[in-house]
DNA sequence: GGGTATACGTACCGATCGGTAACATTGTCA
DNA sequence: TGACAATGTTACCGATCGGTACGTATACCC
């Protein structure tokens, strides 16, 4: 029997394809338990899928690792870009607005960090498929936020830039190992002190 | 034929027990490349012993890294408390000397940041042996800079201790993710002026 | 309906994981 | 000499690791 719907096909209805049912379970997995913390078993397991169409559509579990590191990457940019667009020609209000949001989910019971951060530290070696994809997010973080310092007009831009990269960072980690009320709370508040006093400079 | 010299016994010349070659080569490789990629069987085999030495001397691989921890802990307060010695009742003399010293440490060829931190991004899971050692430091870590920023006079202190602890756990990891010439190069000149701000409140 | 390409599952691989049982060897001290 | 404590030796355990050879099902096109 025909279908009523003649052209509506595998591509809208269809239920989402192995790999992209792998990505997402490897990507909640990893993110919340770590990479290496992580087997593909039980990835293809919680998938619902096998471990023949794991490796169909990635070539290995590493190259897996770096492709959910790429997604997360996007997403980080959205976050940011979208604080950025909250205050256009306002960069001080810009951080201001990106460090609460980071200070706010940091304070939620099973934060884990920044996923990227995380996957460098669990990678130590240079050329890792997923270390590589952290470090030019950091440093495109590190680019964009010495361009904000820079904007602000503080005195010495790179060293205020990169001081606002340390309480990223600081609060990334200190928000998974103090959970609530830890010290990644304040880190809008610091930042805005460190700016405040780079600017009078 | 009796020895020369008599009671010079196994305690002052004698080889190092297996336990305690067996700590030296799994910290070392433990802070090198993390704790979850070294198994036990790379540990004896660098120690120079065998496994069931290891099973003797702690009861698992967990408690290992515990161990690992601990005697981390012990000499970074070392570190820490050589800082204060040296700038006796000049608690902003104490973060800067401490934080010019992690500045210059991140700057190595292979900084690996801190064993602490490294563990408990490794180890999300609350209870783990090994986290609970790197919680308990990194709490009374906080708890000391703290008092320190209330020592200082500012006005808010416990946020200025914790602004202080953020910009050193991002110096522990911008270390290891940059490299040379990254942000944390630039850690004890951002405390100090985050200090100068929060004092002049 | 038959051919074909894509997608998936079953079953398996060798290697390594953390951990242990049983016994031989050594040096120390009484 | 004889007991004791520490270590080494060898062989092994079940579980899990990342990864693959190969057969099967499904959907589309002609």
């Amino acid at each position: 029997m025909k279908s009523i719907e003649p052209t509506i096909k595998a591509d809208e209805v269809a239920q989402p394809r192995a790999g992209e049912k792998i990505l997402r379970v490897a990507r909640d997995l990893f993110y919340r338990q770590g990479i290496r913390a992580i087997g593909v078993d039980e990835i293809v397991r919680r998938a619902g899928v096998t471990k023949p169409s794991l490796y169909r559509s990635f070539p290995s579990k590493d190259e897996l690792a770096a492709s959910y590191l790429r997604q997360y990457d996007l997403e980080f940019w959205d976050r940011f870009d979208e604080a950025v667009a909250a205050h256009p020609g306002d960069p001080r209000a810009q951080i201001a607005a990106f460090l609460t949001r980071i200070g706010k989910r940091t304070q939620k019971p099973d934060y884990r960090g920044c996923g990227m951060t995380n996957a460098a530290v669990e990678y130590p070696e240079r050329g890792h498929p997923a270390r590589v994809v952290s470090e030019a997010n950091k440093q495109e973080l590190r680019r964009r936020l010495r361009a904000m310092a820079t904007a602000m007009g503080a005195g010495d831009a790179d060293t205020l830039g990169d001081g606002l990269l340390l309480l990223i960072e600081g609060a990334y980690i200190s928000g998974q190992l103090f959970g609530a009320g830890g010290p990644a709370k304040s880190v809008a508040r610091n930042a805005d002190l460190l700016i405040e006093a780079s600017l009078k400079k």
